[in-house]
DNA sequence: CTGACTACTTGCATTATGCAACTAGTTGTG
DNA sequence: CACAACTAGTTGCATAATGCAAGTAGTCAG
């Protein structure tokens, strides 16, 4: 474990903390899934971490003091991962990113109707999608709200389109 | 060249084009050091890329569709890399990531005085900085403008850091 | 008490990265 | 014209990161 950092440069050294192409899957679906333990971050998403590597990123990103572990206290071998609030600021990174890569790459509907609605909900709706995190990973007391909760809104989007594809392709 | 693809995801899209250590590093120094020559990108940086990766990576983010490649009409061995309006979007995407560094991560202060000035700069002047892009990269005309460029702005900013330091720790 | 579940670890194959040296052609200098 | 320096790379090889499948020790529900 040699301490060798490339540059200063704040870019560079995001990019070393989280530039590989786990890190952010991670983060993305700890926010977006609501995904707090090893096996749920395991088997959730569609790109298939493998247990090694999923196992070596939460070190990494705790050691970051981008996430933080504690027991759960229903199961005595699980754990609650959580984001802290610098993880928690890694939203607007995710949203960029989600935003681009909507715009520019092939993406399919499903999985990108949560990038439209972060695109047309604007700095607004990051605010308070990141209020709701402080709330769930934080213990931040809830703040007044109208209407429901940034994470119901995308989760709601996303099953409208899932239900619209059932429609049109039945079964 | 097998087309293996992790999912449609518009933030895994997005890692799978530019979530390594060295792409952003290259969109970087094309931004904001208005490197085009492979030897500029090659030397110019603190990081010191090596030569295969850096030529690996133009290929890549050429294919990708992020930077265009010309021939330098002054010397027929020199390329002219540009950012085509798909490279310049990634800037939102840097500037978040700049901002995060600088908030969460040891950054040295020359190189975070850039951070800085897009922080405070805040949307507009990432607006004004992408136009600029424009002009230089795709020959777009030029805009009105008060006051210097968003370019000389963080260039100037910089050259203050270097010459503040010069005088407290002078040689 | 058994089978499934928990968060991992281990071993090995494949892939990516890093380093140094090398190359074919080009250009400026004397 | 000769030559050194510069152009954008490539090549070969060592090391590091990633991926896959299997294994593990402890826990829990029926």
């Amino acid at each position: 474990m040699t301490e060798n950092q490339r540059s200063g440069c704040p870019i560079n050294l995001t990019l070393e903390v989280v530039g590989d192409k786990w890190s952010l899957i991670i983060i993305r679906d700890i926010i977006f899934g609501g995904r707090r333990h090893f096996n749920e971050l395991l088997t959730g998403s569609e790109e298939g971490i493998s247990s090694n590597i999923l196992a070596d990123r939460l070190k990494t990103l705790l050691a970051a003091g981008i996430l933080s572990k504690q027991d759960d206290p229903t199961h005595k071998q699980k754990a609650i991962h959580s984001l802290t609030e610098q993880g928690i600021e890694l939203l607007p990174v995710l949203a960029q990113m989600s935003s681009w890569g909507r715009k520019y790459l092939p993406v399919t509907e499903e999985l990108s109707i949560r990038a439209e609605i972060l695109d047309e909900g604007g700095p607004k709706f990051l605010a308070d999608f990141m209020d709701e995190l402080r709330e769930i990973h934080l213990g931040a007391p809830p703040k007044r709200r109208k209407g429901p909760a940034p994470s119901a809104r995308l989760r709601a989007a996303y099953e409208a389109v899932l239900a619209k594809r059932r429609k049109i392709l039945p079964r």
